[in-house]
DNA sequence: GATGAATGAGTTTTCATTCAT
DNA sequence: TATGAATGAAAACTCATTCAT
């Protein structure tokens, strides 16, 4: 006779505020990918102005409304991009991850063939030189984003630097000596060569020159592998 | 090489009120110097209520009202006690450092007589020791604090240990191959071990005990110094 | 060895925006009691100036700065008192029937004892009387506020004089003739009877008199009740 | 008796931009009639959509932009026939109050030449009829629409049921007993009679039904017509 | 001194509406 | 005419800090 339809539209009919964080905000709708001209510039003037924000102010400086200002946009087309602050400072980390990698393995993959005692600070070289793509932007993107919250980063670059280096010295465990535990030694090598990159930044050029050639002997030390020229 | 870049974003980071009083909070005049029991005793109360705090609900989950309650006083007695947040963590910071330190001298001091092949690990194995103080606490407040804003954090621990290393490395220079460059060896030392450290925190305990061992023949091969058993 | 800690502060860390809805906005913790006697002054302040507001603007033109505005305190207090906007028009709503309920049953249960042809007018212009107490806020409350929605409301006066209309009509079958769908009974009276009632909110006094005396008489020829003047 | 009040809150309750040009949008001029068939078919695409909409997202759900995209067309199409978002609901409004209408007359003016006793349940099952047209979309217009705001809406099918009620008690005074105040008698009837309407489309079918029946019983009893069985 | 109620600027996010293409 | 990118006022809610009691 009658329908027993029942109004029931989505119980909170549009979290308003979804609290940043509403559900899964990592699992935020990538909204809406931009087709004309028009909105791919936009968005690469959000992004951009968003690294320049970060840089100057910090994370905590970063408002949504600030990037937008400074991008020259409104916070509505920013909000049209990207679902929240989250996904905007995903996005950065993400070119900015990919830019570091691409230095990375630009001058990485040409050394893996040589001898060791020499890929092995080709590798330190090329781990070096990428994260001097924007050492201001990465020490904001590293240090001070929230490591707890939906997006407990990725760190793309660390993560899959490791696996090179974990690869590396699994294929020649007669070159070095930490072949009974090839996992742990690459995190030893990655671990410390990062801090030391870290350190570097804030030094004066010429000390941190010094630092790097001292990570390659700190690893090669390490690994139990004669130094080219000793 | 590097930029010297220093991120220097808005001082205060967050001075909602411009605090008629502080033009700069790092500056803050201590409120007040406690000198009676009762009022040690709430400081006393208010500082650990932080910690806990801090190390349940992160930096971002950690209000001064929340603080406040837990250490069973008003908000108002805390801001009697100190000019701002910020003054609370870093009287936080210094009292977690300082418990460090103890536990690093500790462990340390008596090893310095030592031959060197065994005072390097025992001093790697002490500022082990010494971050198992509080690990969760040191992880917050070494990830999530802002490390920009008034407080650009002071780190002693790591800052007063690259000393301890530095001296030892300085006045045994004969028993080790570093001795053209003892500041940056220093350096390099510490920071490397810091990372390995921080590193095993979030790992399982098998595998970190294995990473601690590795630290000491890190820094053993670095320096060129024949390990002891070899 | 070391602690397997892991700082894990709960996820979100602290839903900035509960959504006004996060969770179960229903279940939002009620926040604070107020023990002083200046802050129940500002909770009555506040939950008054809700009503006001409602009357005037209508529940889409309610925002709580303005409720805030109107009771004279920051919205800051407001939200020290009621988590969101939903909990505070739920206290409104509360208050209301409450109100209502003392209306209807003071004028209801003295009628009870009596013959069956002077209890059912005197429970309808009960419910009459109880629909005076506020006419304006009943009309906002009952149409405008969202039906969805975590609050799908209580109605809390209309589900009671069922029930009421519903042992009346059970206790005393003989006297009518519904007994062979109490329940169905019940309902018809209570709703035809608040359809009436708020039909006649909007009419003029003259005409809405008539409503209700119609009311009566509507009801007791269903019930199939001789009139008493008859 | 009771206040004659009547919410009456800021007009258009929610004009973002003060719309250039529409002082009045309720008085909003129908920006286009669409005379081409392509035009035709874009706007019944448009108020197709917001039926669909509505009925799944409640009226807080639905979002011009949302209509646009679900009826295939950009929000700049929607904005060419309708001058704004309530130009649109109002129309829709209209269409579904035509076409229950168009179901009311279609099953009651059949009946009106019949006996008393068979004309009024003809009626009102015409009624219940007429609101199955599309229970869900009544609902949510009915229910959620604000009530206040230029469009306190126009609620056709019930004024114009009512007047052909009014018409029939009119016309054969003789036929019943509320010959003194028919207008008074015809609103008693349609309000009730849409009360349990609505309160039956929340019931489960079994129930709906019976208080269909009682409808009529309420009615006849009321109108002091003897029930066709008896 | 202690208390805790009050403050309000600031943050994220939404969505009706416009207008350049 | 159609498109859809852009706009920006406004809403809900937070939290460091103050100050009357």
């Amino acid at each position: 006779m009658r329908a027993s339809t029942r109004v029931q539209p989505k119980p909170p009919s549009r979290p308003r505020k979804p609290s940043s964080r509403t559900a899964s905000p990592a699992a935020a709708p990538a909204r809406k990918a931009p087709r004309q001209i028009r909105s791919r510039a936009t968005v690469d003037a959000i992004v951009d102005a968003a690294a320049r924000v970060l840089r100057q102010d910090g994370y905590d400086g970063t408002t949504t409304n600030r990037v937008a200002e400074v991008a020259g946009v409104s916070v509505g087309s920013l909000y049209q991009y990207f679902p929240n602050k989250e996904a905007l400072v995903r996005e950065l980390l993400e070119r900015h991850d990919r830019a570091m990698w691409t230095v990375f393995t630009d001058q990485s993959t040409c050394a893996i063939g040589r001898p060791f005692a020499e890929a092995v600070p080709a590798v330190i070289d090329a781990l070096f030189a990428a994260h001097l793509v924007d050492p201001q932007l990465h020490q904001v993107l590293h240090q001070q984003i929230p490591r707890v919250g939906a997006l407990a980063l990725l760190h793309a670059t660390s993560v899959r630097s490791r696996a090179v280096v974990e690869g590396l010295l699994q294929a020649r465990t007669e070159e070095h000596q930490r072949g009974d535990d090839v996992p742990t030694a690459a995190l030893v090598v990655v671990e410390s060569v990062e801090a030391l990159i870290h350190a570097s930044i804030a030094l004066p050029p010429a000390q941190a020159n010094a630092v790097q050639r001292h990570a390659s002997e700190l690893v090669l030390g390490y690994l139990g592998v004669a130094r080219p020229g000793t």
